[in-house]
DNA sequence: CGCCAGTTTTGCGCTATGTCAAAGTGCTGG
DNA sequence: CCAGCACTTTGACATAGCGCAAAACTGGCG
């Protein structure tokens, strides 16, 4: 991996990050060039294999985490085997970031996972070292916040059909931001997941993908990717205002 | 009204904050006594009749504003007259913290309300001022997603029973935050709102407010204030470990 | 190349919750 | 003190999504 050569060479005056895919990121975004070994400084790169848990619920939460890398998953559990995902993230987003002495969640890696975690005491450090560098880590929490709103509505107001679409509208939108094709949704959960996301159980989650296809509103492209043939009218349907009809006479 | 006169003496160097019931909230804990004139420069006083409308989906997000008296609702429509209620919020919380240029929810007063309101712009002056400051507001946020997170969870994965304890506990902790009987739910909202909050319907929420009180584990004082019997049991149902039995035998 | 384990799809009855409707309750203002 | 209105409760019925079970894929590996 070029990966490797390249964070094996901190410490060498010359850093990772200015070729790191998580550059733009948040927290990243907010140091110049030149202060880029300072942050690094207080960096651990990590690494994760398909799997493997990175937080458990009631961790002491002592790290931020930026993804560098591969997909992760964030989870809550209730009780018995009930689960609800957080949310899904991707190279950029952060992961660890609460006020709370013990993290509320777990995070696993869907895919094979590169990270740089930051140490809380490391951070304070920097904070005070580089002012506005603080806003950042209000902006992440915001975003974080209206994705979390987003969630809210979807889960309480609107049927399965709506969610499905919602979601697959939020992985395709995030995939364009990265600067990937914008009706393409990357899939790398199950479908297990994405009902445990979208509070539905990994059967209606199946059918309702099901539908969509007999539609001709997406088309599966290999087991982890769809394709979103018509996006304009899959957020109609997100957004409640439209029934599922589709072209060739509503295939149920 | 006593805070009528005590908001009048802005400008009097004496500055209605050191008896305001909001004094400890995240924003203006972060002020000394003697810096307080100088936030209190910033905010514009402003009443809310019941029902009445601070903001609709989609204004400019100018203004953040702490809630002083009173309780707000915030929430969000989804096409059709679906809402889902995002928030309950009461003295000492703040509402239209975002980094949007819109605000993506609108909030309304459910009873007579009285706030501060903080010009977007005043703030930045402030934090530029008062180092520390924005910490605060980064504090706000992950206590709002702290709370979000929780929804989520309920939503996702809890049944109506279960949602309504969640939602009753939530109640009675907050109240007891604010020095109040930490058996006290008060419920200053309609079942309407109750029930677009845990995404049910009113009939629903009803039928389990029924439920609850045969099982004995509540006793409606009056319209507005719920005494939870048995807060510990009531937990327990909430996080998915118990089902409903009561002490009369199961009475349904 | 074909088998195996995990995943996804599909079928079928069931139940919690939604929907529609009517009766009950309790503030609020005259 | 009462009338009117908004809210709540309760009932009867409908249905979206669940839970179980079996069949059909899919992809990694010998």
């Amino acid at each position: 991996m070029a990966d490797d050569r390249t964070i094996s060479a901190r410490g060498g005056g010359q850093v990772p990050c200015l070729s790191c895919a998580a550059r733009a990121s948040l927290l990243c975004s907010g140091m110049q060039d030149a202060d880029l070994p300072a942050l690094y400084a207080h960096a651990r790169p990590i690494r994760l294999k398909r799997g493997q848990p990175l937080i458990m619920e009631g961790d002491e939460a002592e790290r931020v985490y930026n993804v560098r890398a591969g997909h992760m998953m964030l989870s809550r559990l209730v009780e018995d085997g009930r689960r609800q995902v957080l949310a899904f993230i991707g190279i950029g987003d952060y992961v660890g970031h609460t006020v709370a002495p013990v993290y509320s969640f777990s995070a696993e890696a869907l895919s094979d996972v590169l990270l740089c975690g930051f140490e809380r005491s490391g951070l304070e450090t920097l904070i005070g070292q580089y002012p506005g560098f603080e806003r950042q880590f209000r902006r992440m929490t915001t975003v974080i916040l209206e994705d979390s709103l987003d969630l809210i509505v979807a889960l309480g107001r609107k049927n399965a059909l709506e969610r499905l679409c919602s979601f697959l509208l939020l992985m395709a939108n995030r995939e364009r931001r990265r600067g990937g094709d914008a009706d393409i949704a990357p899939l790398p959960m199950t479908r297990a997941d994405i009902a445990d996301f979208l509070g539905l159980t990994l059967e209606t989650v199946s059918r309702t993908f099901s539908r969509l296809k007999r539609a001709g509103l997406i088309v599966t492209e290999g087991a982890d990717r769809v394709r979103l043939v018509d996006p304009v009218r899959m957020a109609a349907i997100a957004e409640g205002g439209q029934a599922l009809t589709g072209p060739v006479a509503d295939p149920l």
